[in-house]
RNA sequence: GGGCGCUUAGCUCAGUUGGUUAGAGCGCAGCCUUCACACGGCUGAGGUCGGAGGUUCGAGUCCUCUAGCGCCCA
């Protein structure tokens, strides 16, 4: 039976609903009823390494506004909750949460058993119990993120719930990979791959960043076809053993003599050619340029436009590899020379191989300068480091440079909130200079599923797939072989190999819409789901999530993954910094989701308008926190007032505990009431006041500007608070006519129940608390206010009217303010001077603003503007 | 170097197609406690909208230039 407590609160409310919400499964998706009734939303899954930050809970509530919103607009909200648990992070977790390292080469332990401190120097440990581990670790990792999720009011589906190494996951991106390949989408090749040598793992354009660091241009000698000097600047003299041409601008009149000539290299003597590049640019260093495999990416472009030979001399781990001087490929002026001095580099990390080189053209009097300081930008991994290196190794790609102008066309298809956001996708596809790297070289991810002939000479044939039956996957190429080979030939001449590597994480998260909505495992939820209504996400992975998410959209079904994409800003530490781990300034939310409660934190994510960066700010949250109480106690009053006026002993819907004895009082309260017993004109306009600001709420909601619904409704109710419930507080306790306390009860009915509900997305646990005090269901499966819920309005009763009534009050409050009196203050007379339309407009209001400013008598002036004048009593 | 965004009260931010004396919250000041709310309420004082120029009857709102901050891309 529901109750209005007698100290209503809002402690504890976190504790009391989750679990009710999730008994009574209201967030449930249930069975579909057709694509139209369906709102989907592919959530981003976390990462659940590491913990949730502050950010989580900012940008998550967003869209969490967004699902309750269209749940009470009657669709059917698909939105469940994913893990991002495969790939580096939960690697690196793992790493240092147990003190272990993954030796593939090592046999798996069956009895193995994680240390329980972390072990210095780490412990080597075979992949398949370091996997048991990151699956372990992920685990446990997710328990706490749903909880915390819970406790913010997410209305998630939980039964829904996915992880990017789970076995379905695993099962859907093994399958999209072999559709890709058998549609020629996907290929392998051995070619020039940017190379993280802490990591040793490729790594892909999307998860670069460039850093502006200290280098130096070394200023060198090369021996030009005449024997003079071609002086050549470079940050990077440790490659010169790589160097295979030299190149100049074709328009460089000062080298334009030398071009289709050959040079010579210092200390190796290797005989190069000099050629014509539009890419060497005269302005930089001596505007002739040393071309090496590979120092940049410029130097892949000149390697493979000029057709140049290949020297490799950086390893997978960042050292020197041997070269042998002399032999085919390695040719040289002076074997014996060059492989004396290149013993000197050797081994060496690059940087140490740099600082020996320059020695040695110290002393061969090739180095023309001390080196010159520059800051230059250099490549790094987002995660790593240490500069980038380019290594030649065999990867596989997915063809997405072809699809550029296509992806262009779909960028500007979605509906983008806020809208300017679509440049960065544009700007990141204008600059996509490779396909899509999906190769990693580690262990805790999806393995390509797939094996490669091993010819009766030994040797790999790549070009020789052997492909599992799909209804075989998930398969574990390193453990499962594929079909017609027993286990015995593996890595046997004739038999087969796996393939070591497995897929890049976003090769995996990018097909989240697929894998929430059954791609091809679950054609009926899929065609009810997808494409989906929503992708919210914040902006710094626009251009790997988003965009990898799209183009495996379009190579799988030929159309955009979903409709619009609200984009959410970063929060930022109170003094408007990025939070991050290295500053230690990252906000932990479960403290303030204590001190404040959930309504709270989500009333202060709520504030912040699509796609701005925010301060993390406490105040925002005390004021959400004030929000959610006046809400509680709103509703006492109202509902209180109503159960008492109203009391019968016939009904049994309503029990109030009233002030000194808790006399259990039933009721019929509720069917007194109805929009047809709103007839006092006060009444009507407060509630035409009411339905503008739904109206112009809803209109916000619709272009997912949940934080202006939230500012629009906030602020009429702060108006109602103030300025109607003083108004018919008086009226509403029945003592007059009883026309006038049901017309007033009857619309304090209607604004609390379209009140409580326009609030829902926003304060769900307050909200939800106010409702159950007069209804079975919760209010998360009400329906969202409609105009029919209102009474018509005449033009006498039109918005102005409420308004007027509030100003007058106002002023009475004012004069009772600026006299140091309480608001209860008799008054004499109130003499009012107005114009002859606001005179019209008191007569219906003329006797509440006396109750509630506890007036007298009230007499009236015609002038040309509203002034109130008090005779204070005694 | 190219692009995007921001710059409005002490602070954090609204200001939708240009239109009456520019708004909110916080903070601050003053006042008010039986009768929904002290985990409160009321009232008030604070900006001429980064700078310069222009379009217009009229600009925070449009245009040009410019300064600073942030981000994206190269």
């Amino acid at each position: 039976m529901p109750v209005v407590p007698e100290r209503p609160s809002i402690e504890g409310l976190e504790a009391k609903w989750p679990d009710r919400w999730e008994e009574t499964g209201i967030y449930r998706f249930g069975t579909p009823r057709g694509r139209a009734g369906v709102f989907s939303v592919d959530t981003p899954p976390p990462t659940v390494s590491g913990s949730l930050h502050l950010g989580h809970m900012f940008s998550y509530t967003h869209t969490d506004t967004i699902a309750r919103y269209k749940r009470m607009r009657g669709y059917q909200v698909f939105y469940p909750m994913g893990w991002d648990d495969n790939g580096l992070p939960t690697e690196r977790r793992v790493q240092s949460y147990y003190g272990v390292s993954c030796d593939p080469s090592m046999k798996a332990d069956p009895s193995f058993v994680p240390p329980s401190a972390p072990s210095k120097p780490p412990k080597s440990i075979a992949r398949s119990n370091f996997i048991d581990l990151c699956n372990q670790l992920a685990y446990q990792d997710e328990q706490v993120f749903e909880r915390l999720w819970r406790h913010l009011g997410l209305s998630v589906d939980w039964s829904r719930t996915y992880a990017t190494i789970d076995q379905r996951t695993r099962r859907i991106s093994q399958l999209s990979f072999l559709e890709l390949l058998e549609h020629g989408n996907v290929y392998a090749t051995a070619a020039p791959t940017l190379w993280d040598v802490d990591y040793q793992t490729a790594v892909s354009q999307a998860e670069l960043e460039d850093r502006t660091i200290m280098g130096a241009y070394h200023r060198i000698a090369f021996r030009g076809p005449d024997g003079r000097a071609i002086e050549i600047d470079t940050t990077r003299p440790e490659l010169l053993p790589a160097c295979v041409a030299l190149v100049a601008h074709p328009d460089d009149s000062r080298y334009s003599h030398l071009l289709g000539s050959h040079a010579v290299t210092p200390l190796f003597g290797v005989r190069v050619p000099i050629l014509p590049h539009v890419l060497a640019d005269p302005e930089k260093g001596t505007g002739i340029a040393m071309v090496c495999t590979f120092g940049d990416l410029t130097d892949v472009i000149w390697w493979r436009e000029l057709s140049l030979p290949l020297r490799d001399i950086v390893a997978r781990d960042g050292r020197l590899l041997e070269v042998a001087w002399g032999d085919p490929g390695w040719e040289c002026e002076n074997a014996a020379s060059a492989s004396r001095l290149y013993r000197e580099i050797v081994g060496l990390p690059v940087a140490k191989a740099r600082t020996k080189i320059v020695e040695l053209l110290e002393r061969d009097g090739s180095l023309l300068s001390d080196p010159a300081p520059v800051t230059h930008a250099v490549k790094y991994y987002e995660k790593g480091d240490h500069p980038l290196e380019i290594v030649t190794s065999r990867q596989w790609y997915i063809r997405t440079l072809h699809l550029r102008d296509r992806l262009m066309e779909l960028a500007r298809q979605l509906e983008w909130h806020p809208p300017h956001m679509v440049h960065r996708l544009e700007a990141w596809i204008e600059g996509l200079n490779s396909d899509w790297n999906i190769s990693r070289q580690r262990h805790f991810g999806v393995p390509f599923p797939l094996w490669y002939q091993v010819m009766d000479d030994g040797t790999v044939d790549y070009n020789h797939l052997l492909l599992p039956d799909p209804s075989s996957l998930p398969v574990d190429p390193s453990s499962d072989v594929p079909p017609g080979f027993a286990e015995s030939s593996r890595g046997m001449p004739g038999g087969f190999v796996a393939d070591p590597d497995v897929m890049d994480t976003w090769a995996t998260s990018s097909l989240t819409p697929q894998i929430a909505g059954g791609y091809m495992t679950d054609p009926d939820l899929f065609s009810s789901v997808f494409p989906m209504d929503l992708r919210p996400q914040s902006h710094e992975i626009i251009r790997t999530w988003l965009f990898s998410t799209v183009v495996r959209s379009e190579l799988a079904t030929g159309t955009l993954p979903w409709k619009h994409v609200a984009i959410s800003g970063w929060v930022l530490d109170p003094d408007r910094k990025k939070m991050s781990k290295s500053k230690g300034n990252v906000v932990t939310p479960l403290p303030l989701l204590e001190q404040y409660g959930p309504d709270a934190i989500r009333y202060w994510a709520a504030s912040a308008r699509p796609g701005v960066d925010t301060a993390v700010d406490e105040n925002q949250m005390k004021v959400g926190r004030r929000l959610s109480i006046k809400l509680i106690n709103a509703s006492k009053f109202v509902l209180t007032r109503i159960a008492d006026v109203l009391h019968d002993d016939t009904g049994a819907d309503m029990t109030i505990h009233s002030s000194n004895d808790p006399v259990q009082r039933s009721s019929t309260a509720f069917s007194s009431l109805s929009a047809d017993k709103i007839t006092m004109p006060v009444d009507l306009s407060m509630l035409a006041c009411l339905q503008e600001v739904l109206n112009t709420t809803t209109t916000s909601f619709e272009g997912f500007d949940y934080a202006r619904a939230l500012e629009q409704t906030e602020a009429f109710f702060w108006h109602f608070c103030d300025d109607y419930l003083e108004l018919v507080k008086i009226r509403s306790y029945g003592n007059k006519s009883v026309e006038g306390t049901l017309s007033a009860l009857s619309a304090l009915a209607t604004a609390l129940s379209v009140l409580l509900r326009m609030f829902a997305p926003f304060l769900p646990f307050a909200s939800e608390e106010a409702w159950s005090w007069w209804h079975d269901s919760s209010i998360h499966l009400a329906p969202w206010p409609e105009p029919s819920e209102f009474p018509s309005v005449s033009a006498k009763t039109g918005r102005e009217l409420f308004n007027a009534a509030a100003t007058l009050l106002s002023m009475v409050r004012k004069h009772k303010s600026a006299n140091k009196c309480s608001m209860r203050t008799n008054v004499k007379e109130l003499r009012v001077t107005a114009p002859p339309d606001y005179l019209d407009m008191l007569e219906y209001f003329e006797d509440d603003v006396k109750a509630a400013g506890n007036i007298d008598k009230l007499t009236t002036n015609q002038g040309d503007a509203l002034l109130a004048d008090a005779v204070m009593g005694e």
